[in-house]
DNA sequence: GGGTACATGTAATCAGTTACATGATTTA
DNA sequence: TAAATCATGTAACTGATTACATGTACCC
């Protein structure tokens, strides 16, 4: 019952319940989606599964509806705050993964047809111009935090170059 | 034995069999963390089930060494380059994830001290300089195809936006 | 009130890591 | 020849996804 070793999926939950209050699995999946799961996503069951361990750990309440969907809803205790903040305040040495089967593909392409590879580039253009244009929006749209506004940005820059990146690739190998 | 899905881990093996011949699962180890690995890391138990379960599908030939350590040595079969070929040359709608804990921390950074997120900004900074001249060096010190090479350029590219983004971080949270 | 999309969850499986164990080679 | 390091592998566990199942709200 304590203090169990988190994972990154487990902050995320925490870490969106502290900002929310009272949230429903569902929401959470929602919030995600929406916010660090650009960055790093989750199926929906992984969430599931995450809240019921923090409840365990007591580092989230669980409480059931009494009518309708009877759904689960979680709120971060004192010692999950507690815990969110310690992980917050720590230091992190472990470097970015740029996950990816596209630039995969690029990397193996001697194996591959010019012709794919022209088209991969000109889909992953597309995608990326798409992904920017969702991230530029967000700022207009929501009112996030100064951290998480920065965030925002470093996805607007990220996009900006591998939009960039596509596009000469498919320039260099026609 | 025929055609199981095969999931990115399977690619990075059966496309670096390709490229080198004979391998053995340490050589792959060794392969992966000076190549795709900067993108997207394995351990190292994950390479040896994966080359297990490669030969068993019939896309590696797995032969043990008669002598010393008795290693295993993969070799790709025909059907092996076949499966390889078909995916280098489909598309992928899939994004770019970008799994970094220090992102993450950032996002949350209103429940830390202010002088954790200089801190961990300050050491970011280090960090992505450090991985910036590694990845500089690579065409130096390497000679490899035009496409390995075009994704260290993304790498450079990369790390030159996130070093400038955690040098603006530090400017801004002072 | 029948269909459809939304919402909630479990079960089975697969992927991947950590911890452990051990043998082979090199070097002092 | 002992110690250190390199290399190889397994076992146990945890993380995460896919497939499935079902209930609720809404809307026509």
């Amino acid at each position: 019952m304590e203090d169990p070793e988190l994972g990154p999926s487990a902050y995320v939950v925490l870490g969106l319940t502290l900002q929310h209050g009272e949230i429903t699995p569902y929401e959470l999946k929602q919030r995600i989606a929406t916010s660090v799961g650009y960055f790093w996503s989750y199926s929906h069951p992984q969430i599931y599964a995450v809240a019921r361990k923090l409840a365990a750990a007591g580092y989230l309440d669980e409480r059931q509806e009494e009518t309708g969907r009877r759904r689960k809803v979680y709120q971060a205790t004192e010692s999950g705050r507690d815990a969110f903040r310690t992980w917050v305040n720590s230091s992190s040495d472990n470097m970015t993964e740029l996950r990816d089967l596209a630039i995969l593909k690029l990397y193996f392409g001697k194996f591959a047809n010019a012709s794919a590879i022209r088209a991969l580039a000109a889909q992953q253009v597309e995608l990326h111009k798409a992904r920017l244009e969702t991230y530029a929006a967000i700022p207009q749209t929501r009112s996030l935090d100064e951290f998480a506004l920065k965030t925002v940005d470093l996805g607007v820059r990220f996009e900006q170059v591998i939009s960039q990146f596509w596009q000469d690739v498919e320039k260099e190998f026609s």
